[in-house]
DNA sequence: TAGATTGTTAATCGATTAACAATC
DNA sequence: TAGATTGTTAATCGATTAACAATC
């Protein structure tokens, strides 16, 4: 099953049908034509059916789609009741707050343990469990199976502790706010990078080149 | 001056040269070509031509590129150093991190005023200025002219607020944190959206397809 | 059945890569 | 001058859009 490969572009463009069928579901309705809710989503109809035919058919010809089944449907391919095995590590302010905010049960993430390197954490308590050591990361790996990690820490502790996190640990995934650029050595684990500068900064140039929008 | 329109892949990529270029400024180098900025970025030199030559043309035939004086020009067409007049509105464990942990001067933007309409966090110091009234937003950004805000808020304030940032502080861009769609609505101003949700979902389902990977 | 809308193939558009003449 | 590497044009590749036959 399963095997086909899907274009970043397409898979990028997932979440957000997801987020929007969940709204419309919100409101009631019941079904949705593609070209309505291209209509609604602001991209093109083709665009809509292109992607979910990457994965099956889930319309119905003259009927469109139904909202909750393609909801589900797409929140099945994005795996959001994985509960993936995840550690957060770094609990620093970014650290904390992303424990504090983010729904990650909701998204396919389980976070079974935090841990950081600062000694005057440990044992604080964060989403209900307790700041660990470090240094503790290794062995709570062998003990339990740990599927993805979330970086929160610097550029050069990333650097230092790649090596551990995915030969010793074998984490295969990270959501990576620390800038290092995990994929160049290894390009087999899945990341997924939040760079805020880059971000900042596109939106820097956008602002000073208004007048050349559209 | 600068009227020619630049497609968004490459805007994206001008925050990432920005960042190598830096790196290597770092490291005492004085010159590169635009093959071996390639190989360590891992993209192909044509397109670090290409995309070079959207601005001008920085390098030199037979030398290549001078790393301090190319990085200097990305970062004056970023506008790294505009300092633009920028609000944070939510001052809540999102907002409060950001403000902490993130070098806006460094970025383009220079904070100078923080809003929530919580009653408790009024006065609290934040990176040197104390959190006011939302209710005094609008009286702020007539007084001050205000180019950008970050929006780390809840969705519905978010939909509720739009048009007094827009229309009445005459805010153009907005780092935005809150999911809702600005553009749906204001076309015209510059949005860079941040959705922790979808960069989650996306590596769900990278993790769960490593094996299709490549 | 007639109308609507999908699933899917073909056409277009844009972005990336390759090639090479210009030039330092 | 010869060698290296850019700037830029042409070729390729992939993603988006358009079109339409299939079908509910």
């Amino acid at each position: 099953m399963g095997s086909k490969y899907i274009s970043t572009s397409v898979i990028r463009r997932l979440p957000r049908y997801f987020r929007f069928l969940n709204s419309l579901k919100q409101t009631g309705m019941i079904r949705i034509s593609s070209s309505e809710l291209a209509e609604r989503m602001g991209i093109s109809a083709s665009q809509i059916r292109q992607d979910l035919n990457c994965f099956g058919g889930f319309g119905q010809q003259g009927y469109g789609y139904n909202i909750e089944k393609l909801q589900a449907e797409i929140g099945k391919i994005l795996g959001v009741d994985r509960g993936l095995k995840t550690v957060l590590i770094g609990a620093g302010n970014l650290g904390q707050t992303l424990a504090q905010s983010i729904e990650f049960e909701k998204r396919g993430f389980n976070i079974i343990g935090i841990f950081d390197k600062k000694e005057a954490l440990f044992g604080e308590v964060l989403r209900g469990l307790p700041i660990r050591s470090a240094d503790d990361l290794e062995d709570f790996c062998k003990e339990n199976h740990v599927d993805a990690a979330i970086l929160c820490i610097p550029f050069k502790e990333a650097a230092a502790n790649i090596d551990s996190y995915v030969k010793t640990c074998g984490i295969r995934g990270f959501w990576n706010f620390s800038h290092y650029n995990i994929n160049e050595k290894y390009p087999e684990v899945a990341v997924e990078n939040v760079h805020f500068n880059d971000s900042l900064m596109t939106l820097c140039y956008r602002v000073i080149n208004l007048d050349k929008k559209d």
